[in-house]
DNA sequence: AGCGTATTTCCTGTTT
DNA sequence: CAAACAGGAAATACGC
């Protein structure tokens, strides 16, 4: 089988990014950012929005930018497995990630990963720009020979997505797989969801903030927080809350591929 | 050091 | 009765 990584000395620097913006210019868009409206999944760019903020269709032109200039074969991408939004495909850790993305499932999740992170080079030098790709030309080497044994992308920070708690729980109802059945959508459409397994949902919270002693009743507490701010909505439902207009990420985009 | 935000902790009362 | 919900108040954690 044929690895895609192999396939060409991947990012001829500076020209890579030539017909898009170079960094600078998408960071400055950080306020464009703001503004974006997620209801209708308009018009931005996918280097316009942060990777945890896209839209399937942003995924989509993602992934169709990287099979061009990564030259990845596309024979050897399940595209079908990215039929999902830059929040589930951020929730997803490296193995997850690897299995769900195929053979070139490394070379995209560390694309990915530098695109979330501050890996990006955040600069108006258009050298460390270039070298920056160099590095990540060289990483894409790397999974190329050897798909399986490879644990020291270094380069790859652990990230600072979910945060938040309604981050948290929103990744956690998008992600799929293996957090068996704690939160359900009720109403995916409007943002509906209930809390299944409250006291694994506590447990869960509580081991990404290492407090041992979160109840589900405290984790309420704070979510009955997000009311105020238009996170959440109240809805009069034991264990039942709403996605407010605050709150983003976890709607399901009808523009699909 | 000071501040603002986001929880966390605790609590009293109410509802399911 | 137990489990949740409602919020107020105060303490804490943390990034800037």
């Amino acid at each position: 089988m044929l690895d895609s990584c192999t396939n060409n000395a991947l990012l001829p620097d500076t020209a890579l990014y030539e017909p898009l913006m170079t960094w600078t210019e998408i960071i400055s868009h950080e306020d464009s950012l703001q503004v974006f409206d997620h209801e209708s999944g308009s018009d931005a760019a996918w280097t316009a929005v942060r990777p945890e903020y896209w839209t399937r269709r942003h995924v989509c032109d993602w992934l169709q930018f990287c099979c061009d200039q990564y030259k990845l074969d596309s024979n050897c991408i399940p595209i079908s497995h990215f039929d999902l939004t830059g929040a589930q495909l951020c929730s997803m850790n490296k193995e997850e990630f690897i299995d769900w993305a195929g053979v070139s499932g490394e070379c995209l999740y560390l694309i990915l990963q530098n695109l979330q992170t501050d890996a990006m080079p955040v600069c108006d030098n258009p050298e460390e720009e270039s070298a920056f790709f160099k590095e990540c030309d060289t990483k894409g080497m790397l999974c190329a020979e050897d798909t399986k044994n490879q644990k020291g992308h270094n380069r790859v920070k652990s990230g600072q997505q979910a945060s938040h708690l309604w981050e948290f729980v929103r990744d956690l109802l998008l992600t799929p797989g293996d957090h068996q059945r704690i939160l359900e959508w009720e109403d995916r459409d409007v943002g509906i969801f209930r809390v299944v397994k409250s006291e694994a949902l506590a447990r869960m919270w509580g081991q990404k903030k290492k407090n041992n002693k979160m109840t589900y009743e405290k984790l309420s507490r704070a979510l009955r927080h997000y009311y105020k701010t238009g996170i959440l909505e109240r809805v009069d439902r034991r264990l039942v809350y709403k996605f407010g207009k605050n709150a983003y990420g976890w709607q399901d985009c009808k523009t699909v591929m």
